[in-house]
RNA sequence: GGAGGGGUGCCCGAGUGGUUAAAGGGGACGGGCUGUAAACCCGUUAGCUAUGCUUACGUUGGUUCGAAUCCAACCCCCUCCA
């Protein structure tokens, strides 16, 4: 199997400047090939997770990936998508956020000096003479083809603002590649789909500026099958950070996918071989088998084996077996702070399952709480000594799929 | 700079003096059905020390017994003109 076949049979590719020369090219030489990130939130989710794969995958074949940190482009913002001003950043939270990204990209990618790169533009974006840049890279960016992009056309379209700062984001990016291209050699840039303008306007300067040819890949949006865009749920973004989101509940994550997105995010988001994987789908195998495999597989590449199949454990306890596991969310109280009368709906805003009291007393009211399986209704219920289960615990329960246990020390 | 239109809850959007914590839709969450899925049906969707109180319709003041609704100033967005 090649790399090029891989990634189509992985369905990691959209859009491609020059297949034939671009599959020919990463069969016969190791590139080196760029994607950027901005350094806009603490850390990554899963919308980016796809590029994070398609990394790890080109670096099995032996390629070189750039991880272009977008230190600079961040000071500017790139507003795409957004319809109101994003607040601007400190350098001091840019550069948090860009170590933090250093740490997600580690548990995927061998780090080490000859297999990654990593960059960061502010480097050289900082430096720009704005007069300078426009006579000698501005000349090659025509206002007539910047206004047929999509991003821009959209834009338009729908009356919204565009900014000038916006409209020269793609400018940019373009001399990121070109940069990249000239100093560290780099062959290829990929991105999401959404990406696919930026990313020609950066082929089309190399060639202007240097006579290179230089390559774009686009990975598809990921939505999942509602269309929606993956990765946000109720409380927030799917983090690739134990700190932000737990090992179990990023299990959670891929065990609840629909069942029509299964087998595609097994292709993108495990690293089982692909025969395998197109074995297991024309096997017709048992989707929710098929899932806690994917949940398996995904959170091991991000949390490791250990707490993966910790996940899978308390999983299995809590669905299958309707038990307690050690290794559920626990809330430890002390004997006296019993005795002063805790209300269930506090403990459960304490355990961050609701976001208020009034939240949660609402999920009482609702039926949605329960205390050792029993259905609670009574929004003024209070722990007691005598909801200890055998074990010395008291399972709650919010909705189906959240738990938590209280221990009494 | 001139003329006009607009800013409402997580999002879209109705509402032009009083039972409006604000119609409707979407999303999300909870319940039912199921398979921890989808679809479908029902409910909830500002906060709190809770039969009440506080906060909320761009911001700040004002009119009024009473304002999202009227007035003034300011901020922001859009369209056209310069």
């Amino acid at each position: 199997m090649t790399l090029f076949s891989e990634l189509k049979g992985r369905g990691f590719i959209h859009q491609c400047t020059n297949e034939e020369e671009l599959s020919r090219l990463i069969e016969n030489k190791k590139i080196k090939f760029y994607i950027g990130f901005d350094c806009t939130a603490k850390s990554l989710h899963v919308g980016s997770l796809i590029q994070i794969m398609i990394m790890k995958l080109f670096q099995k074949y032996g390629h070189v990936p750039i991880i272009l940190i977008g230190k600079g482009t961040t000071k500017i913002g790139d507003p795409s998508g957004k319809d109101e001003t994003r607040k601007m950043l400190t350098d001091d939270e840019i550069d948090a956020n860009g170590k933090n990204l250093e740490k997600v990209f580690s548990k995927f990618l061998n780090m080490s000096e000859n297999n990654t790169l990593i960059r960061d533009n502010a480097k050289w974006l900082q430096k720009l003479n704005y007069v300078d840049f426009l006579r000698d890279y501005g000349k090659h960016f025509t206002i007539n083809k910047m206004l047929s992009f999509d991003s821009v056309k959209i834009r338009l379209e729908r009356e919204q603002s565009l900014s000038f700062v916006e409209f020269n984001y793609m400018i940019f990016q373009a001399y990121d590649f070109y940069e990249l291209n000239k100093t560290d050699d780099c062959a290829l840039q990929i991105g999401g789909s959404d990406q696919w303008g930026n990313i020609v306007n950066g082929v089309e300067l190399i060639r202007r500026v240097n006579n290179n040819i230089a390559y774009g890949l686009t990975t598809p949006l990921l939505t999942n099958a509602n269309g929606d865009k993956m990765g946000k749920t109720a409380d927030g973004a799917v983090w690739l950070d134990e700190e932000m989101l737990s090992p179990y509940d990023y299990w959670q994550f891929w065990r609840n996918v629909d069942d029509r997105d299964v087998i595609k995010f097994i292709k993108l988001f495990t690293i089982m071989d692909l025969e395998k994987i197109n074995e297991l789908e024309k096997n017709n195998k048992n989707i929710n088998e098929l899932k806690i495999l994917l949940a398996n597989e995904a959170t091991k590449l991000l949390h490791g084996e250990k707490e993966s199949q910790k996940a899978e454990k308390i999983a299995t306890e809590l669905f299958s077996k309707d038990t307690m596991s050690d290794d559920m969310p626990t809330l430890r109280l002390k004997a006296n702070e019993v005795k002063q009368n805790q209300y269930l709906s506090d403990l459960i805003v304490r355990m961050e399952m609701a976001s208020s009291k009034s939240e949660s007393r609402k999920l009482i009211r609702g039926n949605g709480v329960k205390v050792n399986r029993k259905s609670i209704s009574d929004e003024m219920y209070v722990i007691s000594q005598s909801d200890l289960e055998n074990e010395g615990a008291i399972l709650v329960s919010v909705g189906k799929k959240r738990h938590f246990k209280i221990t009494l020390d």
